[in-house]
DNA sequence: CGAAAACTTGATGGGGCTCAATGCTTGTGG
DNA sequence: CCACAAGCATTGAGCCCCATCAAGTTTTCG
């Protein structure tokens, strides 16, 4: 295992980092990448199971996932959990504590994991005198809220199998963008988070990931999922039917 | 009816309007307000039943709803309509399309209405010339996301009672804030469009009202409502048992 | 004023939940 | 390295909440 000091190298930097197509950095020149690297000289090491940040924390910072993956989360009254999202490698978590200074939801890493801290202060500065870097950080925080409305539709309108499928598409987008087999990957997360993200028991997803299998759209052996006919998801969606569809602009789901 | 010209009088000004404690310009000072009055010159009238923008309109300018009251929504594939959210004055819409310039999300007011614009690319400028204006308007993104992720919460993990409960203690809520009763209101949504934000269909909505109403917990004639007991409502949200509650730091649902 | 839209109410049905039992995986300590 | 416990996942049976279908009433608005 890496110390914490060995993390501290030449690749902590955005200019050397794989992610800067994805990540905050994306879009600046040379210069502005040397002054991000100012900023986000901390990186820090999440293992599995350890909390980011939780509901009524200080906001202090936002942090950029380097590697890993993460889940947040609401708990509400009564106990019961809603996840509100998946991160992954390249994404930033903590935008919600913007709004009054202190955390609303809860991070978790579900794999060990490493993120950049981003000091939100010195971020904010650093906006104000670069544009790109402004721009770039309202397009993340907008990016954001179309998320989180692409999970209000999908929990809103779809039915239990579309919303899996919907969920396993996404996965595979993100995988893909980030290099890796959009067709074969691990799921990170347990049936029962999956479920609290769709709004489903354990026991449907698990019976809508046989169903799936047995129609031969997928595979999946424990945590490993193979999409086997893209396609046929995607007609699952209803996404074909918007090449018939009359306006236009019809909503693809992108979260 | 005023004419458009009639608008452009004194009171279209951020200081002077009613609004400013809730709207862009909370917590400006006075040499900040003038600026902010420079960029927010237009005000634009809506009628009901017009589109402030669609999904796929380039992003130009987001609006400052001053008065009236309007829904966004999102088109899914086979025609299934998703609202996502209601705005009344003092909120701002369209933040959706910052992320890639283009609107993801259909804006209508559901009754007559006026909104200040905001050209947006002057409002990052602004905003980088003015730290406490840059703030605000990133809590503001930030409350969205948080609003969002209330959204989800609803919808995840609610019945179809609470989350009847919930909308009517949020639009109470945000009526108490704007100085108007926080007891009796008119709904300007159609029971239709209540079911589609709450993932419900219209019967169910209409006999939830009809049930809490059997309960004394409202009373609905037509689209106006009175909340009769508003500290039974919360306890159907389990807000009461957040006191007895272990950890502290549960979710207040708050859209 | 009349037609269309909005709303309510009842009867019936089904998609997903609950309850229960069993098998499987994973991580830990002997 | 194995044993074992605890958590995770699957599967079945039955049920319930909310959807669907249908009919009738009220409200809205051109």
């Amino acid at each position: 295992m890496e110390t914490a000091q060995a993390l501290k190298t030449l690749d902590n930097t955005c200019s050397r980092c794989s992610l800067s197509e994805i990540c905050l950095c994306s879009g600046l020149g040379e210069k502005e990448l040397a002054r991000l690297d100012q900023l986000l000289r901390y990186r820090k090491k999440a293992r599995r199971g350890e909390h980011l940040f939780r509901a009524g924390d200080t906001l202090h910072s936002l942090f950029a996932i380097h590697s890993g993956f993460f889940k947040t989360y609401l708990l509400y009254a009564d106990g019961r959990q809603q996840v509100t999202g998946f991160q992954m490698c390249g994404e930033i978590v903590g935008m919600d504590a913007i709004s009054q200074d202190e955390h609303t939801c809860y991070a978790i890493a579900l794999e060990d994991s490493e993120v950049c801290e981003i000091p939100f202060a010195r971020l904010e500065k650093l906006a104000r005198e670069m544009p790109a870097l402004q721009r770039h950080f309202h397009r993340l925080m907008s990016r954001e809220i179309v998320r989180d409305q692409g999970v209000i539709l999908l929990l809103g309108a779809m039915r239990a199998e579309e919303r899996v499928a919907a969920l396993l598409l996404n996965l595979s987008q993100r995988y893909l963008a980030r290099g890796y087999s959009a067709a074969e990957f691990r799921l990170r997360m347990t049936r029962k988070e999956i479920g609290s993200y769709l709004g489903l028991k354990i026991e449907t997803v698990s019976r809508i990931f046989t169903k799936l299998q047995a129609d031969g759209l997928i595979s999946v052996r424990n945590k490993t999922v193979t999409l086997k006919n893209i396609a046929a998801l995607r007609r699952l969606l209803g996404e074909e039917e918007r090449v018939k569809s009359r306006a236009g602009n019809v909503y693809q789901v992108n979260f």
